[in-house]
DNA sequence: CGACATTGTTGACCTCGACAACAAACCGCG
DNA sequence: CGCGGTTTGTTGTCGAGGTCAACAATGTCG
């Protein structure tokens, strides 16, 4: 609702009128008079961001999940799903509480990311033998192939980074945060 | 649709008959026999994911965010909001394209956080002089305001992060980081 | 002027985090 | 034993954000 013309000048082509789709035009607001500018391609400033680490490490971690989405496309295995085929890999028989709990994940999306693993064949639901309420994860035959050709494509991804960072900065960070 | 009953053996309490947003029971689809198990609660491991700086970038972002979040709740502005409040004090004037281009936003998302700015009045968008087409951007005095609360407990938030990562990693982190 | 690029805008879709509610199963205790 | 409390897996619903496509209004340039 908010939003109006500029100034509605043109009236409407009337060349197609709008094929699938369509959309309306718009319409904004503007309350002032036609002041100020800004036409100088200078720098934009970042000022105070400049001194908050928590926008860099945003940055940064966005650039690399797409570089790791990139390098994973073949396989079609998010970061998300590359943690938990990762996880249950090394800890097989573990509870879906246990793995989301690990990765800061919450129950109820675990579930969700689960059924669509077990969905491709990648994962499944055993139960627990002591306890009725759990289940007991572990990856099929398929999974384990796919997680291993998943480490790989990561490795490669992961690999790509340190050029990109420079190796000293690269293992700086990577001992800094695994202390975190 | 998954999901089916491990052993169905209590029937329906009846208690309630469901209160208001009634929810089915469930139903997991559980294929192979009542198998392995897992009650050691040794810690978990995770495998590969020692290797991938992606990994520990995601937690400590996600973790840095929650910081911020909850210190700048008494004023409920986000991590992304602030920083376009941020971009626009320092460089009153720009595009909503240059701001979106400047932080990694797609151009139509930041349409709409500036609707919501604008109707908080903290934000407003003035014809530019010279492009018809673009919106000079800047702070109304409430946002100026706005921001500088919002600079304030930022800079509480960030103080309060060094201890918790050791000064000399902060530093070091943020230094890196910048470069890149 | 007419082809082409830019800017702001809307619509639709999808992923993900956060909550709430619930059934089944487990646990402990009188 | 039975009953309250807790845990685990599950579904539904919101809302924030990212992605894409389509457009109208403008600008620009040959």
């Amino acid at each position: 609702m908010p939003a109006v013309k500029r100034a509605p000048k043109r009236a409407r082509p009337a060349g197609k009128p709008a094929k699938n789709p369509a959309k309306r035009p718009a319409a904004l607001p503007l309350r002032k008079r036609p002041l100020p500018t800004r036409v100088s391609p200078v720098a934009i400033d970042l000022g105070v961001l400049n001194d908050h680490l928590g926008y860099f490490v945003r940055r940064i971690q966005v650039w690399i999940f797409q570089d790791f989405i990139r390098h994973l496309s073949p396989i079609d295995i998010s970061p998300a799903q590359f943690s938990v085929l990762v996880i249950i890999g090394a800890n097989e028989g573990l509870s879906q509480s246990e793995l989301a709990a690990t990765l800061g994940i919450e129950r109820a999306r675990m579930v969700r990311m689960l059924h669509l693993l077990d969905r491709r064949g990648l994962t499944e639901r055993l139960p627990s033998s002591a306890d009725g309420r759990r289940h007991a994860l572990r990856l099929t035959r398929a999974g384990q192939a796919q997680l291993k050709q998943a480490k790989a494509l990561a490795a490669q991804h992961e690999a790509s980074l340190l050029p990109k960072l420079g190796p000293e900065r690269y293992r700086m960070m990577l001992e800094a945060l695994r202390e975190i």
